[in-house]
DNA sequence: TTCGACATAATTGTTGACAATCCTGGCAAC
DNA sequence: GTTGCCAGGATTGTCAACAATTATGTCGAA
């Protein structure tokens, strides 16, 4: 019965520090074009150089890293364009999600959805960048996982993660985190209310902030010089 | 380029196994719930083991390989409540993707099509799945490819491999290749006469067999023992 | 000074052996 | 006849050393 083994199984190894790379990423701990060096992370990590290189292996398929064969892996910088594009695909695949949900929603997925809200509240409240980034996470989880259709949910989560490292810049704000916090408040009231036009213009407009921010972001300081930004010359 | 390169560089060579496994189990070469031992498939594909490993990881992140923790990897049975939710899914966005190709098609694309449609029509009629199955990929590649917004793109292939289990029902079936030559030349005539509905109903007409197929051949075949289905003891 | 060849260092990719784990089948006890 | 247990074998997971590749820095020549 006890899936989760005491010690750590060989790919629960690697899945969890995909997850600790993928959080150092999110946190903006690690930079984009950042390169991450397999010895390097292995020793940090105190796990041997094939886990990290699975690991790296695993964030390559989700698109947070570049690996070039040779040169090693980069944490990848998503270019505007692509970015915008994603958020589009997110935004079609939350709203068909949220369009599927039964509403009113169920008592138990109210109050699940209450309970992670409650923790995110807390996080925000106290400034933890790190717990606020999983309760969030949790939080669309388990809302869109009330639509009922769990490839969608997959998917929904794999296109979060792609964009996860445009996440870097609102994850450490406390004006986004509010207002990110408010939202979600906002969005287990409509679902408590059985408002679906209204949770569905909610989850659209959730998304905004974060891609907005991040585009700014991205063309003010990661500019490659030889791009059609101006740099500075030295 | 050359495809059995003497000199394959290690991720190519990783991608080479995944794409070869890929293909016999679309083809039904290997099917559901056989085991993948690694040993064997390093031997038989000529490769280190470390090398089909690393392909099995790729496959299990597909979707289309279960991998369970110091027992191996088996290829990966959809139950039909799932095969449904992703077919649902996959319609809803290769509606959006339809939406967003300008029409009436480039010359270029439209070009494009006709040439993989033909190989494809050529691979039908002279019964050779493996050409079929490939022609086929490409064509949804190019078609889809054409509305601008290759993360979209990537998405619909992502949930057509992960599927691509269940097609080895209707990959061999010369009845279905046919009528997915002739629905692919509806959609070509669709595109140059810009006629957008059209389009968008031949896409979602168009995974309609495959799912039925794959749905019944499943509840028939391969029904555990102990499931509603009575099965022959030897 | 600038350019290019060459040696050197840093890093990734590969290999085979070893350890841990899980399944199989036989054998004994009930 | 069924159940439980203990080998034995098959398979996956772990590891450290080695090879291959790429980047870096130095030196000499134009």
């Amino acid at each position: 019965m006890s899936m989760t083994a005491l010690k750590a199984q060989t790919t629960e190894r690697v899945r969890s520090v995909a997850a600790m790379l993928e959080e150092e990423i999110v946190l903006g701990w690690l930079l984009p074009r950042e390169r991450l060096v397999e010895e390097e992370l292995a020793e940090r990590l105190a796990v041997k150089r094939h886990v990290v290189r699975e690991a790296l292996a695993d964030l390559e398929r989700v698109g947070l890293v570049e690996r070039i064969p040779n040169r090693g892996a980069v944490v990848k910088l998503l270019d505007p364009v692509e970015v915008r594009q994603i958020y589009s695909v997110r935004e079609a695949l939350e709203t068909l999600a949220a369009e599927q949900i039964p509403l009113p929603a169920s008592a138990t997925v109210l109050d699940a959805l209450r309970e992670v809200q409650q923790r995110h509240a807390v996080a925000v409240d106290s400034a933890d960048a790190r717990a606020a980034f999983r309760a969030n996470m949790q939080f669309h989880e388990t809302l869109f996982g009330a639509c009922g259709n769990p490839p969608l949910v997959e998917l929904i989560q794999g296109l979060a993660q792609k964009v996860h490292g445009a996440r870097s810049i609102t994850a450490a704000s406390p004006e986004h985190l509010r207002l990110a916090r408010d939202e979600h408040a906002a969005m287990v009231e409509a679902l408590a209310a059985g408002d679906r036009d209204r949770l569905v213009a909610l989850c659209r407009q959730h998304l905004g902030p974060s891609r907005d921010a991040y585009i700014a972001a991205i063309e003010a300081r990661f500019a490659r010089p030889g791009a059609v930004m101006t740099e500075r010359q030295p």
